[in-house]
DNA sequence: CAACCAAAGCTAATGACATTAGCTTCTTAG
DNA sequence: CTAAGAAGCTAATGTCATTAGCTTTGGTTG
């Protein structure tokens, strides 16, 4: 037998969204990172701390994920084009990876560990509406209505919460016009 | 010892309630809801089918709770003014008790055993906004804004997502005049 | 009133997990 | 070439959920 797999914590970190994404974010246990990584399961502790910390290192992957995707989309764009743009790809990314957004952290500001990572985020909504000339204490109302409608409305739709899937497209662009004819 | 505690379903709910609000979501365990009843564990399976079972029953009690409230106080009001307090109403209830909202399910609709309550609770917002002149598929347009809105705000601040506890009464009045502006 | 039966509890046992302790074996810096 | 640290492993413990099978109790029926 092999031994000496060639972990690493990014691999573990790897393998526990693979999981997550066949499985579901329930499905995250160190038995079953330990399977897919083909190792005993607690050898994963030479790599991560704990199952929390393990919950925690995906949550940051997940984050800088998503701040990936939407610094891209959003570069070169600006005023209400480059809102919509960003909204868009919120949902196109809970679409795409419903259980990751599962398992993305609810408090990220809270957490020492993700506090960098989450301000990330929060940055490009703020960076966006400065483009549209919102600036000081109206950005931070306004930054919490966006993130309170994109949220809502994906975390909904990635937990099958609406009934009919149809027209959900039309729902979330009536969102989105109803944000930015607010400002 | 006095053998026969008296339980029933309903006790056994409200136990596991209990451990909700004191403990949150996490915290809610078969073993807990015993100790805290006096019983041994393995008792509870002859008022409960199962831990997912139990889960089920307290998200049935919650629906109604909320369905209660919102019905409550939105009678005899009826425009613009049922739609803000009904919004405002949501987000008291998730104040008040964020482990209870926590617990929520995600998707009423889809488990038959809660398909009912669910559907009573999406009725108020559908009546509400009937009362302001909208109906039919522009309704469920409507009502699913108003979802995501609702609780996208709502479950943000429950899990403590917002930075700053400061101000956000005015950001949520916001996010109500942006939705009733839009109708 | 007595016998009975179903409901409500209990203990024991199993199986999934997380986590800890302590041992073994690569790998690699020196 | 060697010694130490890193990466694995097995064994053991504790917490849960869940199942099986036994006991007690309380009301019902003759």
């Amino acid at each position: 037998m092999s031994r000496r797999v060639g972990l690493s914590t990014a691999a573990v970190v790897d393998a526990a969204i693979e999981v997550i994404d066949e499985s579901g974010l329930e499905a995250l246990t160190l038995a079953a990172v330990a399977s897919r990584t083909g190792v005993a399961a607690p050898s994963l502790y030479k790599h991560v701390g704990s199952l929390g910390e393990l919950r925690t290192l995906v949550g940051l992957r997940l984050l800088s994920e998503m701040t990936e995707r939407f610094t891209a989309v959003v570069m070169g764009r600006s005023g209400a084009e480059a809102i919509a743009i960003l909204m868009r790809e919120y949902r196109a990314y809970v679409i795409e990876h419903p259980a990751r957004y599962a398992a993305m952290p609810a408090d990220p500001l809270r957490d020492a560990a993700l506090a960098a990572a989450g301000t990330k985020l929060l940055n490009v909504f703020l960076a966006v509406l400065r483009g549209h000339g919102i600036e000081g204490p109206d950005a931070i109302h306004t930054t919490r209505c966006a993130r309170a409608i994109t949220h809502g409305f994906a975390s909904i739709e990635a937990s099958g919460g609406f009934g009919l899937p149809e027209d959900l497209d039309e729902t979330y662009e009536r969102l989105i016009q109803m944000f930015i004819a607010s400002l």
